[in-house]
DNA sequence: CGCAACCTTGCCGTTTACGTGAAAGTACGG
DNA sequence: CCGTACTTTCACGTAAACGGCAAGGTTGCG
C-alpha cells in the first residue's frame, strides 16, 4: 500500500478518483460516467480541475448499483427507479427536518416505510421465482440420484429387471410464472 | 374458445404455430424465432409449407428460457449455457439407451447430476444475494418502522424531545459482494 | 379457388450498456 | 518545469435483444 504516485495523498476522508472507486467496485471508469449520466449517482465533488471524486457513500452507493444489475438482473432504467425512491427519501428527510409538525412527519416516515415494502416485494418476488426454479432443478437431481443408486444396487447385487428405464418426463423444468 | 380460424384443428398432440406458442409464453414470435437463432431451441415440428409447430415440451422450454431471462436475469448467453446442459442431458439420454453396460450409465447418470448442481449453485447463489438485499432492506425499514412509533408516543402523549432526530447513517444498502 | 390471415426468410432500425479513441486539461514525483 | 499517467468531454462503434417492414409462400374457411 504504498502511495506510488497518483494517489491523492490517502489521508482523512480519502475522496476516490473514478478509476479506484470504479475498480473498489468492480466497473469501468466508462461505466461509472455513464451511470452518472443516467442520473444513478453524483460524485460526492469535484476536484479543482473538475476531476470526479467519490466518498464511501458514492461507493456504496455503487456496489448498490452492481448488485441490482448483476444479482437481480434489473436494468439500469429499473434501477433509477429505484434510486428515485432513494432520492425521494433523502428529499424526505430534508422535507422531514424541515417541519416539526408530528403530522407531516408521520406522513414522511410512512411514505418511506412504504417504498421500503415496494423494494422488498420486488425483490422476493425474483427470489420466489428463482426457488421455484431450484426446487423443480432439485426435484430432478432427486430423481437422477435416485436412478443412480438403484443402478448401484443392480450393479453390487445383480440383475434387478431390464425395464426400460423410468426417465423422468422430458419437460424442461417449470419455471414458475 | 371457437375455433375462429387459424386455429389447426385443435385436437390431439396439438401443435402450436408460433404465434399460439409465442402468446402462451408471453413472447413475441420474433423473440421466438431470434431464440431459435441463437440455437435455444428448434420447433418439435415444421408443417408441409415449412410453419414452425411446436409441442407441449417446446413451451415448457420457452417457459423455462423467459424465467431464466426476467426472474433470473440471465442472459441469453448464460441460458444457452444452461440449455447446452440440458442438450447434453438429452444426448446422455440417448447414450443411455445406447448402452447397457452399468458403468457407462453410471457415467451419464452422475454427469446429468452434477449439472443440474450446477443448475442449483447459480440459481442459489444469485437467491443468497438478492436475500442479502432483502434483508438490508428489511432492516432499513424495520428502523422507519421504529421512528414511525415514536412519532406516534410522542404525538399520543405529549413533547418528548426535540432530539435533532437519529435517522439511519444514509448508506444505501450494502448490497453483498 | 379466392382471399384474408398467418407464416417464411432476409434485412435494416433501435435501445441498452457500455468500449474505444481523440483532443485537451490536470496532478504530481523528480 | 517536465514528463507521464490520469482525467475531462465529445463522439463514434458495438454486441445484445429484439421491432418492423418487405417480398413472397401457406392455410384454410367460404
Amino acid at each position: 500500500m504504498t502511495v506510488e504516485k497518483g494517489t491523492p495523498s490517502g489521508v482523512q476522508t480519502s475522496l476516490l478518483r473514478i478509476q479506484e472507486a470504479a475498480a473498489e467496485v468492480g466497473l469501468t471508469p466508462r461505466s461509472v460516467r455513464y451511470y452518472e449520466e443516467l442520473g444513478l449517482l453524483k460524485p460526492a465533488a469535484r476536484s479543482e480541475g473538475d476531476y470526479r471524486l467519490y466518498d464511501e457513500t458514492d461507493v456504496e452507493r455503487l456496489k448498490f448499483i452492481k448488485g441490482l444489475r448483476d444479482d437481480a438482473g434489473f436494468s439500469l432504467g429499473e434501477i433509477a427507479q429505484l434510486l428515485e425512491d432513494e432520492a425521494a427519501r433523502e428529499r424526505g428527510h430534508a422535507a422531514y427536518h424541515a417541519t416539526t409538525d408530528p403530522a407531516a412527519r408521520l406522513q414522511i416516515l410512512t411514505d418511506r416505510a412504504a417504498r421500503y415494502r415496494h423494494q422488498i416485494e420486488m425483490l422476493r418476488g425474483k427470489i420466489e421465482r428463482l426457488q421455484a426454479m431450484v426446487d423443480d432443478a432439485e426435484a430432478r437431481l432427486g430423481r437422477t440420484n435416485g436412478k443412480i443408486e438403484a443402478l448401484g444396487a443392480e450393479t453390487g447385487e445383480g440383475p434387478a429387471s431390464t425395464t426400460d428405464l423410468p426417465d423422468v418426463p422430458s419437460r424442461p423444468l417449470e419455471a414458475a410464472r
